[in-house]
DNA sequence: TACTATTCCTATCGATTTAGTATGAATTAA
DNA sequence: TTAATTCATACTAAATCGATAGGAATAGTA
C-alpha cells in the first residue's frame, strides 16, 4: 500500500498530469482535480507549495493556471516529496537562547544521527526517480490497462 | 533532531537500560522509567509491546521486572523499531471481497512499489545496526561527558 | 469599464493518531 | 497475607492530517 502522505501523492499526481500536458499552456487546478479525482480546494494549496519550492510556475487571472518550472527529466520524486513535507528547517545542536551546546540524554543524541542516516537513506532512493520516469510508467500501466479491456 | 516517535524513542532507551544490566536480574519498568526520565506508566505499556516481538521477558509479582530475551548483539534497531511500530499488516493487492486485482488508478500502483523501495532502504540502514553497538556508543558519550565535568 | 475566471491567502473543521493518565485485576516473592 | 509488580483496558488532551470555506488579488475579455 501507498504510505506517503496524501499531500504528497496528490501533488505527484498533480505533476503527472502537469508533464504530460502541454507546457506551454497553463493547466488550471480544478482541471486537474477533475482528471485525478482530487478535491479542487485541497490541490489548489498543494500547488502553492510546489509553487514556493520552484517546481509549478503560475499564472493568476482568467485562463491562468499552472506550468512545469524545469523539465520533467530535470524534477526528481525527491524535489516533490521534499517541497510538500514542509522541508525541514535548520537542524542545529546549539541552543540558540544561550549558546550553549544542547546537554540532551546520550541515547536521544545517538538517534538523532540514525535518524539523518535513514533519511539519507530514503532521499537516495527518490533522488534517482525523475518525474520523467513517473510519467513513462504511468503510460505503460494505462496502455496495458486499456489492452486489458479490449480483449 | 531525532524524529523517531517518543514510543520508539523510549522503547530503544529501555532496552538500553536493560542492556546494561545484570541479565540475570529482572529490572522493574518504574526503574528503567526512573533512570531514562520516562513516565512509568507509557513505559510499562512500550515494554508491553517488546515483550509481543519477543524482544523482552517479564517476571510478575513482587521483585519482578524485565530482562532481555535476547543478546544485545543479536537485536537489531529494525527489530525495534518495527516492535514498537505495530509491524505492517499482510500488504495484499486483491480485494477480498470480490477476489478481483484492486484496480487503483496507475500513479497509486506506481507510488506503492516506490514506497516499499523507501522501506526497504530504511530497514537496511537498521538492520546493521546493533543493540550492542547502541550500547558501546551510548558508553563512549557519557564517559566523554563526564570527562568535560573534571577539567 | 465591468465581468468572469482564476490564483492566492488565511481561517476553520472533523477525524485520526500520538502521547500520556487512570483504574484496577492478576500474579508472585517474601 | 501483604506488598510489589506486570497486565489489561479505557480514557483524555494535544497535535497532525485531510480537507472545506470565504474572500481578496489578479488578469483576460466583452
Amino acid at each position: 500500500m501507498n504510505r506517503f502522505p496524501i499531500k504528497v501523492t496528490y501533488g505527484i499526481m498533480a505533476t503527472i498530469e502537469l508533464a504530460r500536458h502541454d507546457r506551454s499552456i497553463p493547466l488550471q487546478a480544478k482541471a486537474i482535480a477533475k482528471q485525478q479525482g482530487i478535491p479542487s480546494r485541497f490541490i489548489e494549496q498543494i500547488l502553492q507549495a510546489l509553487k514556493q519550492a520552484g517546481i509549478v510556475r503560475s499564472l493568476r487571472g482568467a485562463q491562468g493556471g499552472y506550468t512545469l518550472a524545469q523539465d520533467p527529466s530535470q524534477i526528481s520524486l525527491a524535489d516533490l516529496v521534499n517541497s510538500m513535507n514542509g522541508n525541514e528547517a535548520i537542524p542545529s545542536t546549539t541552543n540558540s537562547s544561550t549558546g550553549h551546546i544542547e546537554n540532551r540524554g546520550a541515547s536521544s543524541t545517538i538517534l538523532s544521527t540514525i535518524w539523518a542516516q535513514v533519511q539519507e537513506a530514503e532521499q537516495a532512493v527518490l533522488r534517482v526517480i525523475s518525474l520523467q520516469s513517473l510519467v513513462e510508467q504511468h503510460q505503460k500501466l494505462e496502455s496495458r490497462r486499456s489492452l486489458m479491456y479490449h480483449i
